[in-house]
DNA sequence: ATGAAAGCGCTAACAG
DNA sequence: CTGTTAGCGCTTTCAT
């Protein structure tokens, strides 16, 4: 069918109106579904879209109402699934709702995530949601929120700023998995992180530039310190970023006689790297060490042994901030939220007494 | 600092240049970078903007220059991570061209699809890359395609339509993976797919819907032939949408006398299932079955044993689909790309010789 | 219920 | 080099 158009000219409310021989402003309404139009009108404004095949410019439209129907989401790592289900839970809750998702990749990288969250603001989205870098790089979202543009944070807290947040117990979760460990009989055990530090080891809180990490390693202190185990911090490992960074690492927490006798993971990709460097090393779960891992990935499971593993829920973490930035949108008032999801821990075989 | 306008209010371009002192022209021409501009009349504008914390309103300017910096992806499933590593790709491209990506998840659904394609229309995006749902479901495409707006197709080509296509080498990789478990001595050989299908059995190339799963079982078909093997489409199953589906049919598979001796696996998501069924139903590989997976997936290297694989180069994929779409977008003409991107098999130990 | 006209924030001609 | 003037396509008073 030729609309005797030019390709690339869109069509305009003005060619309906003219085409369905009303005024460009009774078109306008009966494609925009607001104001009153009479029955007949709005029949024929329909038709002639229907037949010109008319697309609003949603830039116009946004530009008039403020609103663009769009959600802007800025992650750390589209590649990791942990992200790409809370992508997931984000996007399913937006359609839902009527909004559509922007997303920005920033690479764990402050300043891509300080022009990400710019571009964001320039696109005029409805709402943010961020994964933010770091702990104590913040000016830019403390901006945001001083600019009436609803923000949320996911999966990390950034305790000084008083903006809506959606988290995962992670203090209790890494409690709960170390408390496993000492029930088992560990005394010695590691967690084991992908956070970059100056060097491997942990210098203190001070040192630590995520939320997350804090809330775990806390965790873990706290439940072997009730145990009477006061030194735990000496075999935490961070920098695990990649196989050869855990080949190296967990090489050298297993070679002194001090070493652990069981493992924490932060996460899936951390793990699959550890549970691989282990194996390299001849080493045997659980009779040579034990391993907990964050993160139920696939992986996990299939593994000889299944790996014990705690599972968090990412999907509703992406859900549960959508559906705080889309209320905030809608006028939502109120104070910050602050919604901490609880971990589940899943039992199963990689985790035993520690070798006498 | 207190810049004295009501939050929520937007600077524009009017604000600068009333405190810059200049006329609107040419703070614009200053902000926009376009145009000439005066040395210090550059230099007060930018100071003004710096103060009121400018930011430029993309959507009038997208509404000028008829570009709007965005490019549309529709994707199938995010949360696949197959798809979120091709959509990893398309960022980085994006990102470093000074794209930004929208993205919409259609869950596979061909509705769904054109919904998203309408929205990123609307939103006036400068180029679209999509994984079509369905083979025979096209009109929005070819119509897409005809409104002077680059899209480019993603892993699934279609045959009809002369559109950019960047997939990968599906025949060849199943043809290669088969061959493999032929000279393995294997000659019932399953191939067995998500595809949804009237019920689990293959009923000919007409009802299936999606190229890459085409394109996969003529390698497999045409690699038995080569060996003298002619009835392998009895062997295909469909459906191995979730892991109940999968212990159904897998179990039906093994049920039979005759049974197959090796099984290839559509995807990393197909395989972990029917991996898992096969682990319950207490058959070994490769001792029982032999096994071969589509991606080089996380787990598929930490099973025991771990499993042969054909890997992809998604990342690539993605990567070459942005590039494309870009080439289009800044005027690049031509005939349609047709890019098809090799797979490897990587070797390792789930494929033996059948049992005797 | 409908039409005329104003304006969102920006870019792009055209003068000066 | 700079200012004036028109729009982009839509929504939104304000009359009629």
């Amino acid at each position: 069918m030729d609309t005797g158009r030019t390709p690339g000219r869109h069509i305009t409310v003005d060619d309906v109106a003219r085409r369905a021989g009303v005024s460009r402003a009774t078109a306008a309404r009966a494609l925009g579904g607001y104001g009153t139009v009479g029955a007949q009108a709005k029949e024929k404004v329909l038709a002639a879209a229907a037949a010109l095949d008319y697309r609003p410019n949603e830039l116009a439209r946004s530009m008039m109402t403020g609103r663009s129907g769009t959600i802007g989401v800025v992650v750390g790592d589209i590649e990791n699934a942990y992200f790409a289900l809370a992508v997931r839970g984000i996007s399913d809750v937006a359609k839902a709702h009527g909004f559509n998702v922007i997303l920005a990749n920033t690479g764990e990288n402050v300043e891509t995530e300080k022009a990400a969250i710019g571009v964001l603001v320039g696109k005029r989205v409805d709402g943010i949601i961020v994964t933010p870098a770091k702990l104590s790089d913040t000016a830019h979202l403390r901006h945001l929120q001083h600019s009436a543009r609803p923000l949320v944070l996911l999966d990390r807290s950034i305790p000084g700023l008083d903006i809506d947040t959606v988290v995962l117990d992670d203090k209790s979760a890494a409690e709960e998995a170390t408390h496993l460990l000492i029930e088992a009989g560990h005394r010695r055990i590691s967690y084991v992180s992908a956070t970059v530090a100056a060097d491997a080891l942990y210098r203190g809180p001070a040192t630590i530039d995520l939320s997350t990490v804090l809330a775990r390693i806390e965790g873990v202190t706290t439940a072997c310190r009730k145990a009477g185990i006061d030194d735990t911090e000496r075999h935490i490992r961070l920098g695990v970023t990649d196989a050869p960074a855990a080949e190296r690492i967990v090489a050298g927490l297993m070679a002194g006689p001090d070493r652990p006798t069981a493992i924490l993971a932060s996460d899936s990709l951390v793990g699959l790297n550890v549970f691989k460097a282990l194996r390299s090393l001849r080493l045997s779960i659980p009779r040579d060490v034990s391993f907990i891992c964050f993160h139920d990935a696939d992986w996990t499971g299939v593994t000889s042994p299944p790996i014990t593993v705690i599972d968090q829920p990412v999907y509703e973490l992406g859900r549960q901030a959508a559906e705080v930035v889309i209320r905030r949108i809608g006028g939502g008032a109120g104070p910050a939220a602050r919604l901490v999801l609880p971990t589940r821990l899943i039992a199963r075989a990689s985790v035993g007494a520690p070798a006498v």
